[in-house]
DNA sequence: TTTCCTGCAAAGGGTTTGCACGTGT
DNA sequence: ACACGTGCAAACCCTTTGCAGGAAA
């Protein structure tokens, strides 16, 4: 059984409408994304997934992040190395700010960034499409 | 012969400077880079300094390019892809604009956002020690 | 000469894909 | 029933590495 189905239903609902197949996996993994607060790569989600139904290959959560991220429901982020990690895409856009020592990810929103690099595209001849942003960051210390 | 003997010193002296031999490779290599107005990947680099001297292999490439990098000379980007491309490490920071219809790279510089970068940063708590940022637009037609 | 560097080819890690079988609608 | 999705394993792409020969200091 799938826990959490009303959440859910933002990607089932999309899916529905577009006509895309809802198969057992899609379902475990889609569940498995809406619930992870921190941003697995690839194969953290794959052994997620594999936990609730080991039905589930990892060819299997290549393709479906493929297709979430088509039908916009998933978002990659790229942190320097070589592998991708994922997250829910939700209607607020945020950027990530990394710990550089443990590896932490904390989310942000600055309208004023934000403001400014469509100033800076428009500067240059553009509209802004997307943009990524990542900040790296030492903790300050407060003892 | 390497041409832009003097453009290249700054590679050379700070490698002199930490006792890092300067072989035949290395300074091909560092030709092609600071010579490189694009941002080439490694394959391009390796390309481009094979035509130059076809006794550099694609590995010695890989290796110096880590060592560039290590060396604060070369600047790695990562564009949402696989694979890294690479820039000359220059005093000024500056970000990237790409063009999503051409995949035209555009640098630029923009103060007040790298100042709101650090505001931003300082009140999640954080020092900040680099950041990656990338806008992507579409050239707005001028006709 | 000594130490470090190189080329080659093989291995590595993450991701994708061809194929025959299985499943949602 | 039909079209599409899946598991498996092999292939892929970019990058790294072990080794024996080669070059810089």
């Amino acid at each position: 059984m799938i826990g959490k189905n009303k959440h859910i239903s933002r990607i089932v609902d999309s899916f529905l409408q577009k006509g895309i197949k809802l198969t057992h996996q899609r379902k475990v993994i889609a569940q498995v994304i809406t619930d992870a607060s921190d941003h697995p790569d690839a194969n953290e989600v794959f052994m997620r997934a594999n936990k609730i139904d080991n039905r589930i290959s990892l060819a299997t959560v290549y393709r479906t992040i493929k297709l979430f991220e088509e039908n916009k429901v998933l978002n990659r982020i790229e942190l320097g190395g070589k592998k991708a990690r994922y997250e829910e895409l939700t209607d607020s856009h945020h950027d990530h700010l990394i710990d550089i020592d443990t590896g932490d990810i904390i989310e942000f929103v600055d309208d004023e960034i934000e403001e400014l690099q469509k100033k800076v595209a428009k500067k240059l001849g553009y509209s802004l499409v997307d943009h990524k942003m990542e900040l790296f960051g030492k903790k300050i210390k407060t003892n």
